[in-house]
RNA sequence: GGGGGCGUAGCGAAGCUGGUUAUCGCGCCGGCCUGUCAAGCCGGAGAUCGCGGGUUCAAUCCCCGUCGCUCCCGCCA
């Protein structure tokens, strides 16, 4: 049987196209048969079309479409009719015209389906991973993979438009074991030898600014060998940006002009020209978190001033344990911000229960706070406002002083975290913030809030190995003024970094870069590296820097976490065509697998089992 | 490495302080039906209640173990 070929797509015809004689492609995506007429919606990526086959029909036609089941994939000819004008259907694009059916061919069966196609799946993620070429069917993940499409056609676009080059790196890298954990590729050629692939192209677009492309960006595969989580896979793509002769204003404002254009082109949405910028300080010290949902405000506030007049022993422990272990690292040269009472008010919420109360504070624990204090305030005696409840008795003596330094009402919930660590306190009332934002309804899914946080520390104290490591990587700029004070007080420096945040999600991270040879050296000598350390794993970029480096920067916004967001979604598995699942396993190709002992052979390489290993 | 949740028919769920034949919706199969669009109506098939063990007269339900999934903490320069 010669395939009747389409002469259009399930979503192109209209009523301009009445009379016409058409052949179309696809799924049977419904059937609905009464007996002397049928229905059947054909569905192909364009959309979904009507096809009648008429009582009058041919009984070979008929017979033919009796046989028809779902997602059985057909070819039609037909003549394109007007629907009658009760019979549109304005909830589809094809609604006013339908295909009267002449020839009918299957091209092939379907077998029952695991779950039903629908514009999204209600299967379990395991079944919709599993068969995942049917999941792809659904209208939802076809939207969201032509979102995705369209936002990487958007950032090309003008990103080439800016005078960007697009540039491929390697994917086989020299394996740096800093950060997160490589995955390795065993070398056949040289026994015991690995290549690892990227965690991104940083060297490599640091060299490019050596070598004088100025602008360069690519769309990049990266790799990571961690455990997953909702916004986060082990293999994932970056708009990896780098540019020279630049200052951080200058990323900053190309960043803004990119996702303009990108959410301009694929949202139709309008972005603020330039984003709200917060410092990694402020962040933590109002949401408790670096990066913050600024769809709702709810800012924490400092509850320290209020403790020393407060009978609560708990708090006041808090911040003298606190204070001394400041004072202890201090010894050692470590600046570390100590102790931390914060407090959040929830205007209006007296009313939360016990209940309500145990599930913000079960927020809190998860990271790590030791409880959640409460008060209520509630109208005194003589009218004014007054505290009750919970915390409430410990601050009998000045009550007064809290109320109108927290510039609470009748009716607010105070809700206090303390701990002897700042961060641990400001972190867990900002999960506390987040809760309350979603259980109150005050974050806004259309809203797209956009925001920079800037001026992060330079270094982070690592206890366990009693030194400083860098907190974003080895190359990062310290800003120009701790300079002087890199070695004294590292604790203090502050980098040149930057990370762009969407209504809680970290969506890019950047900096401006060493590109003084002597500068890089000093880095180095802090987080501890001698100079063959450096040499063995970055030498060949510290090389390239003794030849004229650029200044330069750059940034790397997740593709994925961007469209994850732009469609409204809270897992980076809808926006991939195949993902992992969280055990990094690709359930539809059962990947990773075993392999032959000849290949093993081939790479020199043994398996050693861990202990109490069953097997597959 | 740690914590929460889940596993019952092809899919999604209900049932469980232990007690006849394990329930519902969708899907599937058959029949009826000339304007539906989540078509409708009638009938039917389909379940080792994840797996193993224990307690009990009796286990989908309780206990122990195990496997798998999912979310989170840690981890993610």
């Amino acid at each position: 049987m010669k395939l009747l070929k389409r002469s259009t797509t399930c979503g192109a015809l209209s009523a301009t196209d009445v009379g016409k004689t058409v052949v179309l492609n696809g799924w049977v995506h419904r059937k609905r048969d009464h007996g002397g007429i049928s229905f059947i919606n054909l569905r192909d990526r364009y959309g979904v079309t009507q096809v009648v086959v008429d009582a009058d029909a041919s009984d070979s036609l008929k017979a033919v479409a009796a046989e028809l089941r779902h997602e059985f994939c057909i070819a039609i000819e037909g003549v394109v009719r007007a629907r009658p004008d009760t019979m549109v259907n304005k909830d589809m694009a094809t609604g006013t015209i339908e295909v009267v059916a002449g020839q009918l061919q299957i091209l092939t069966r379907c077998d029952v389906l695991p779950f039903q196609i629908d514009e999204e799946s209600d299967a379990k993620e395991e079944t919709r991973l599993k068969y995942r070429y049917l999941d792809l069917r659904s209208g939802g993940m076809q939207k969201r993979l032509a979102l995705r499409n369209a936002v990487a056609f958007a950032v090309r676009e003008h990103m080439i438009g800016e005078g960007f080059f697009e540039i491929e790196t390697p994917t086989f890298i020299k394996s740096t074991p800093e950060g997160a954990r490589d995955y390795l590729v065993p070398s056949r050629l040289y026994p015991g030898k690995f290549y690892a692939l990227p965690q991104s192209p940083q060297l490599y677009k640091q060299i490019l600014m050596v070598s004088g492309f100025d602008k360069y960006f690519q769309l990049a595969r990266c790799y990571r060998d961690e455990d997953a989580r909702g916004d986060r896979q082990p293999e994932f793509t970056q708009i990896d940006i780098e540019m020279s002769f630049v200052e951080r204003d200058d990323v900053l404002a190309m960043t803004e002009r990119l996702f303009g254009h990108v959410f301009r082109k694929t949202l139709g949405v309008e972005l603020p020209k330039t984003f709200t910028r917060l410092s990694y300080d402020e962040a933590l010290e109002r949401y408790g978190s670096d990066k913050p949902d600024l769809r709702f405000e709810m800012k924490m506030q400092d509850f320290g001033p209020f403790v020393a007049g407060s009978t609560f022993q708990a708090f006041k422990d808090a911040l003298s344990e606190g204070e001394a272990e400041r004072q202890r690292q201090a010894a050692k040269g470590v600046t570390v911000s100590g102790g931390g009472v914060k407090a959040l008010v929830a205007p209006g919420k007296a009313d939360y229960s016990r209940k309500q109360i145990e599930e913000l504070e079960a927020a809190a624990k998860i990271y790590r706070a030791k409880g959640l204090a409460w008060m209520k305030v509630s109208a005194g005696v003589d009218g004014q406002p007054a505290l009750e409840g919970g915390a409430s008795k410990f601050f009998a003596d000045n009550f007064a002083a809290v109320i109108s330094g927290l510039g609470v009402k009748v009716g607010d919930l105070i809700l206090v975290v303390a701990d002897s660590t700042r961060r641990v306190a400001n972190i867990a009332l900002g999960a506390v913030r987040s809760k309350l934002g979603k259980d109150l309804g005050l974050v806004d899914p259309k809203r797209f809030e956009l925001a920079w946080i800037v001026d992060f520390p330079m270094f982070e104290y690592n206890e366990d190995e009693q030194k400083w490591d860098t907190a974003h990587h080895m190359f990062t700029m310290p800003q120009a003024q701790f300079h002087p004070t890199l070695e004294s007080d590292p604790g203090s420096v502050k980098g040149d970094l930057y990370d762009l945040v969407l209504n809680g999600f970290e969506l890019a991270s950047g900096s401006i870069r060493i590109h003084d040879p002597a500068l890089q050296k000093r880095i180095f000598q802090i987080v501890g590296f001698n100079e063959a350390d450096g040499e063995k794993k970055f030498g060949f970029l510290t090389e390239s820097f003794k030849y004229g480096a650029p200044p330069h920067g750059g940034i790397a916004p997740g593709l994925d976490r961007l469209v994850m967001l732009m469609a409204g979604q809270t897992s980076i598995k809808e926006v991939i065509a195949f993902p992992k699942n969280s055990f990094a396993v690709s359930p539809m190709d059962d990947c990773p697998n075993e392999v032959d002992q000849k290949q093993l052979d081939e790479l020199h390489l043994t398996i050693r089992y861990p202990e109490g290993h069953q097997g597959s």
